[in-house]
DNA sequence: ACCTAAAGTTAAGCCCGCTTAACTAAAAAG
DNA sequence: CTTTTTAGTTAAGCGGGCTTAACTTTAGGT
């Protein structure tokens, strides 16, 4: 019999690995590009919202929209964001990834998904198919949790 | 049948959603707390090696060892971590975590934690299990990659 | 014993992220 | 139409993280 207790214990320390992986392997990513992480946080930001204005991303990153202001106009001169006004409100900007900022991100995404494809090699066909099962219900779990 | 592709895709998936979801909450507690993330990783990484060197710290950080050491001794005048002379090797250091500083990385564990057990409430008890037994060959899986 | 290599420390200095404060411009409120 | 609020920018300055360089002390090789 599986109780909660057991579960959560199991699925903690799952998470905890997997955080822990994959913050690491970011930063370190991160750095070789020659990137800071609250560059990286902010790219990630806009990435996931597809679009956002400056007070948004000073909101999320709990930074003033002066930090946030500056941030951006570095990633601008990087090329990695495009900051355009937003034609319903004039003193509002429009802050997107630029096609080489989204490319970035994307390659930052697959470089934490590399320990993932190492971590499969080491299950059997048997273990991987219990694998699959549960991460779909897990997945489809999360998505519920999401709204 | 699973094949190799459909488990990376879940699993993908998976990892997506979790540093996605953890990663900003993580952040901001440490900052709430006062921490810079250079520090709260240095302290991760003595929490998962109980005890290291300076030179691990350098090289798993990517650091000068001078960074390293400078790390270490603010983070020793805080009281969370003691640094005492290896009694084999008298050139080396033994940083290890004080109860505070163990207290801090447990805290902020816990707090990645908050949305696991909304996720598991979910879950039937038929998929309890089959996400259990899952997770235990993970995490097999998981500390047999990392050595 | 000698000499090189290795583990840490210390100091000086640079860069960057962030804050406060003062500002411009546009929208909303009255 | 005036006032207030909201969005964002700019400049000055602080603090922290990191590097290089010079140094001390101990281990290990010859």
């Amino acid at each position: 019999m599986t109780d909660s207790l057991q579960i959560s214990k199991s699925l903690r320390q799952w998470v905890e690995t997997t955080t822990h992986r994959t913050m690491r392997d970011q930063a370190r990513y991160i750095k070789s590009l020659g990137f800071s992480m609250p560059q990286f946080f902010l790219l990630m930001r806009v990435y996931y919202k597809k679009q956002c204005g400056i007070s948004d991303l000073s909101e999320h990153m709990d930074i003033t929209t002066a930090a946030a202001s500056q941030t951006v106009d570095k990633l601008v001169l990087n090329g990695l964001l495009e900051r355009t006004e937003d034609p319903n409100d004039r003193r509002a900007k429009q802050v997107t990834l630029s096609p080489k900022g989204r490319d970035l991100i994307e390659k930052s995404i697959a470089e934490r998904f590399r320990w993932v494809d190492v971590l499969i090699k080491e299950l059997s066909a048997e273990e991987k198919a219990k694998v699959h099962e549960a991460l779909e219900i897990l997945n489809e779990a999360a998505s519920n949790v999401d709204k």
